[in-house]
DNA sequence: CTAAATGCAAAGGTTTTGCAGCTGT
DNA sequence: ACAGCTGCAAAACCTTTGCATTTAG
């Protein structure tokens, strides 16, 4: 019941999210919208191409690639893992955090030892156990700040 | 000078924790892991690549992908992002934090206001500028936790 | 000498792209 | 009506795998 015009409000609120975006509010879009956010964790693409599926048989993989990546693009879903879809490596096995530039995807090592122990509020702590923190920074990388301002200044 | 020494006891030592591994000391998997180390920031599988046929033109790829997931199973560097090559998607967009079971893979979401404004510590303070804080924690999900609590006891 | 690792090539899986037809505004 | 979106299919991409040959222990 309640979750039932929560889901509505949650539609009606992606369509309107979709309209100030400028982009065309199509069926398939609000499916797929919709069942992202019923998928609840943190589904890959499959899944929500299979979700979608149930309710429009014919929707086609790549239009679910499509509205996922324009989702994110407007800031409507997060994305998990790297930008890029290959794998990194990071040779520097000790404790350590990185701080992201969301312009480059350039990804800088620091250290704070402060941050090497963070665990589970007492909220949450029944969702499993700890065994190392790692904190992820989102930002720019100085360069970028640089090009940043020099844009902006410029103005 | 001091790079020179340094860089000769870390294959030194890479030699060492090849051999205590059990595994073959190769000079392919030599050179690939000095070029990964050496690589500085958080290279991708081609760039290591590209680096180890400036020493040996005829490596071939996927000796470079094999070692790279052999020192990673060995604890010898880690890898970034997630742990399958696909993208996934969070629907979750207000701040918010993870848990990842290294057993499972799951991804649970949790809460902590405290955790949503970590910035660089000072003697990082020059990386660049921070947008947002994201605490990802490794450990155990509940049913991870359970799973292992009774093969522990059973003992 | 034996088991393991390499290199080559081919296969596998995921994500992207080109284009004709359809749909929202 | 027109720009934009969908669906289909093929391509591009990264990564893995099978096998004969070479190499470390």
């Amino acid at each position: 019941m309640a979750a039932d015009n929560e889901g509505r409000d949650q539609v009606e609120g992606f369509a309107a999210r979709l309209r100030d975006a400028g982009v065309k509010v199509t069926h398939q879009r609000l499916v797929i919208l919709r069942e992202t956010a019923a998928a609840g964790s943190h589904p890959d693409v499959e899944t929500v191409y299979r979700a979608v599926r149930q309710e429009l048989p014919t929707v086609s993989l790549d239009t679910v690639y499509r509205a996922l990546h324009l989702f994110a693009d407007l800031g409507l879903i997060g994305t998990l893992g790297l930008s890029g879809g290959r794998v990194r490596f990071d040779p520097n096995t000790g404790p350590h955090h990185h701080l992201v530039c969301s312009q480059c995807g350039e990804i800088q090592d620091f250290e704070e030892p402060g941050f090497d122990h963070l665990g589970l509020p007492a909220s949450a702590a029944g969702l499993g156990s700890v065994d190392s923190a790692h904190v992820e920074l989102r930002g720019l990388c100085a360069h970028c700040v640089r090009a940043r301002r020099s844009k902006t200044s410029s103005r």
